[in-house]
DNA sequence: AGCACGCCGACT
DNA sequence: GTCGGCGTGCTC
């Protein structure tokens, strides 16, 4: 082993790199004992102060320690080792993101159990013996198994139904013999030809593309197409021919949870579900999945962005759906944008790459245009189905109510459709009643005690919560700074206040509000979204989870509540982000070739933005987006790196943010801003202040956060330091 | 990231 | 007099 000191043989033990799960910069060595086997990838035990971790074999040389706090590895795990390609990516990751290698590796330990091969379950098997006595539930167990085949003691019990101390009575008396079954694949093999697909010209030419027309496909492609354009059956085509070559499928999903219509779509195209992987998941299943990405067991796994780092034995081919969606970002410990790494990982794999979105970020855009990836388009609607009629409602001219927020024109909408028996779903991004509720007779603003935001009132929960850390109190009826009674007003609109509105204008409709916090959680939720496909609903009120995948096919009239809610602050990100959740919100209408329309409310309607979306002049937006990003040197015409100072005490926060900012080298090509106080400027109890790093697209950004960090004094006490390569946010 | 060690306030 | 708060430092 290339990694172990050469020493002359026979006496000394192999020495050997382990990356363990802490925030050091390097593997720390470990002794191997003699008779085990250790080499690079292999997941072992290792005894770390006083207790026992998980960590893998790393490559490369030990570094030099001394002999004394040498310990041995005790115990390697009987599964397979993490590929080496693998290995190179958590590298590639810890150096890009500047995290610590150890808190990298740790992502793709993430399930424990798994490092063992599951125990083979006991299965039963009808022998030749019958009970001495024969009772009704024991025919029945009897008649159950008479198949011949195994069946587990409670599966057996439920089949039969009985009691599963019926069955251990039969075994007791030899009634069965047991066998031991190896554990189960998590799904069947999915069969690349179970359903071939009909694609249209359009789409047919794509797939073409996609797998390089004989030759050998591009190592990253854009599939850009409107709603509705059949993105997913392209890219199918592309998983079809992975599995065909015996290699393993990863399809990253924004919020996984929620997308039950993606998984049926795959089970109709390859007869089986693909495996889930998403922080929901139940433990057992967590594990199943873990450990056969990397026996090669599963072929393809259908994740959120964590999964990124699951330990594929034999990856062959990355999607990345919804491409745009700001979920890939992850923003805690580890900062990374999934989509990103996504390309990252399949570049070191050696295979391709597919992005696939109906608005492209406009790093994606950039990079299709220059020809960095292949750039391939789907311009129509596929079946019939047409975008909708997307109309703007001035709410300068056409004002809501008095205590309203729909205007007449968008309520007459609701009130045709809803008479013709098609559905209506009005959008706001916002969840609960009210953003803010004030005291009318002294002016007193309810306001998280740990966060710089207001506190939201959940009237169907009667509680006042903050989105930001989870801070929740009951609604009270007095105000707690003049003790005034029934003098508090609810400030703004929420889904739930929308909903109320509703309610008053159509009392016979049913009506349903759609939010992340819904009462339920995700297996609710698809239940609730089965209901409205099925039309068993008139009118959804729902926050930026409907945009997502579903698929209404009743639904003809979708209203934007409020179009300038995300365009408030002048981040260039927020026009991007607003113009890709319109879009898709919108796209929801008209799936089914019904005529369909949108109405969007605004209070600006000579937007960009807005002009953008009603226009349908796509083109023209990204045109405009990309030409500003490009004046302004902003990503990806630049690089931008964000340095995020916290500390329980406001002045320790914002006077080592100072420091840093004064240990920043000079640079030609990198200038540094702020610190200023971050978005928000305090968050669960820790107040915030953000610097901003902007270099060229030359520059070695990660190299001058570095040395910044160097130069700095050590954060004392409470401050940390967090650093966000790329962020999402450029002010 | 955990976990232990170590030094200053309110209680059985 | 002790229990326990979390600041500091270490883990091959």
């Amino acid at each position: 082993m290339k990694d172990s000191p050469q020493l002359p043989l026979g006496c000394e033990t192999a020495i050997v790199p382990v990356m363990v799960p802490l925030p050091t910069p390097q593997a720390y060595s470990y002794a191997v004992p003699e008779g085990l086997e250790a080499a690079p990838g292999a997941i072992v035990q290792v005894p770390l102060g006083p207790r026992q971790v998980a960590g893998i074999v790393w490559d490369g040389e030990t570094d030099a320690v001394d002999p004394k706090k040498l310990r041995p590895i005790t115990h390697v795990f009987d599964c397979p080792p993490i590929a080496a390609d693998m290995r190179r990516f958590l590298d590639w990751v810890a150096a890009y993101t500047l995290s610590p290698p150890g808190l990298v590796a740790r992502m793709a330990l993430r399930a424990p159990a798994a490092f063992e091969p599951a125990a083979p379950t006991q299965g039963l098997r009808l022998g030749r013996a019958r009970p001495e006595r024969m009772t009704a539930a024991r025919e029945r167990v009897i008649a159950m198994a008479e198949d011949g085949l195994s069946w587990t003691r409670t599966g057996l019990a439920r089949a039969a139904g009985v009691s599963v101390s019926v069955v251990d009575g039969l075994l007791k008396q030899d009634v069965f013999e047991t066998i031991l079954i190896p554990p189960q694949p998590v799904v069947p093999h999915p069969d690349p030809d179970f359903r071939l697909p009909e694609l249209s010209d359009d789409q047919q030419a794509a797939v073409r593309r996609l797998l390089g027309e004989g030759g050998k496909p591009p190592a990253v492609s854009l599939i850009d197409g409107v709603t509705g354009s059949g993105k997913t059956e392209v890219y199918f085509e592309a998983v079809a021919e992975t599995i065909r070559q015996g290699r393993q499928v990863l399809i990253l999903l924004p919020e996984i949870a929620l997308t039950s219509v993606f998984l049926e779509r795959f089970e109709r195209r390859f007869g089986c579900k693909p495996a889930e992987w998403h922080s929901e998941l139940a433990p057992r299943m967590r594990e199943k999945v873990w450990r056969q990405a990397a026996t090669g067991d599963v072929r393809v796994v259908a994740g959120a962005r964590s999964s990124l780092f699951l330990p594929f034995e034999n990856l062959g081919l990355v999607i990345v759906d919804e491409e745009h969606d700001a979920a890939y970002k992850q923003e805690d410990r580890v900062f990374y944008n999934a989509r990103d790494m996504a390309v990252v990982r399949a570049h070191i794999g050696g295979f391709p790459a597919i992005l696939a979105s109906a608005t492209p970020s406009i790093e994606s855009r950039v990079n299709a245009d220059s020809g960095k990836y292949a750039d391939i388009r789907l311009p129509e609607r596929f079946g019939g189905a047409a975008l909708p009629d997307l109309h703007l409602i001035d709410m300068r001219r056409d004002p809501p109510a008095r205590g309203g927020f729909l205007s007449p024109k968008l309520l007459e909408a609701m009130k045709k459709t809803v008479a013709e028996g098609e559905q209506a779903l009005l959008f706001l991004n916002r969840r609960g009643y009210a953003p803010l509720t004030l005291c009318r007779v002294c002016g007193h603003r309810f306001q998280c005690p740990d966060c710089s935001s207001w506190l939201v009132e959940h009237r169907f929960r009667r509680q006042l919560q903050c989105h930001h850390c989870g801070h929740n109190e009951p609604a009270p009826e007095a105000c707690p700074e003049c003790g005034t009674l029934d003098h508090l007003v609810a400030c703004g609109p929420g889904v739930e206040r929308i909903a109320e509105e509703v309610d008053s204008h159509f009392p016979d409709a049913r009506t349903i509000v759609l939010s992340s916090d819904m009462a339920g959680g995700v297996r609710r939720l698809r239940l609730e979204l089965e209901a409205i496909a099925k039309g068993e609903v008139d009118i959804v009120i729902g926050t930026q989870l409907v945009a997502k995948g579903h698929n209404f096919p009743m639904m003809t009239l979708v209203g934007i509540v409020d179009s300038d809610l995300g365009l408030a602050n002048g981040d260039p990100r927020a026009a991007e982000r607003t113009f890709q959740l319109l879009s898709q919100v919108t796209g929801r209408a008209g799936r089914s070739g019904r005529k369909s329309i949108g109405l969007l409310q605004t209070y600006q309607p000579a937007h960009p933005v807005i002009q953008a979306i009603v226009s349908g002049d796509r083109d023209a937006f990204y045109e405009r987006e990309i030409a500003e990003r490009e004046n302004a040197r902003l990503p990806p015409f630049g690089r931008m790196a964000a340095l995020i100072v916290s500390a329980a005490d406001r002045v320790a926060a914002e006077s080592y943010a100072r420091s840093l900012r004064q240990a920043a080298p000079g640079a030609r090509d990198i200038s540094v801003l702020g610190p200023a106080e971050a978005p928000m400027a305090l968050i669960r109890g820790r107040y915030r202040f953000r610097l901003l790093v902007h270099g060229t697209k030359q520059s070695d950004i990660q190299a001058y956060v570095a040395q910044m960090i160097a130069a700095a004094p050590g954060p004392r006490g409470s401050v940390r330091v967090q650093i966000d390569i790329d962020p999402q946010s450029f002010m």
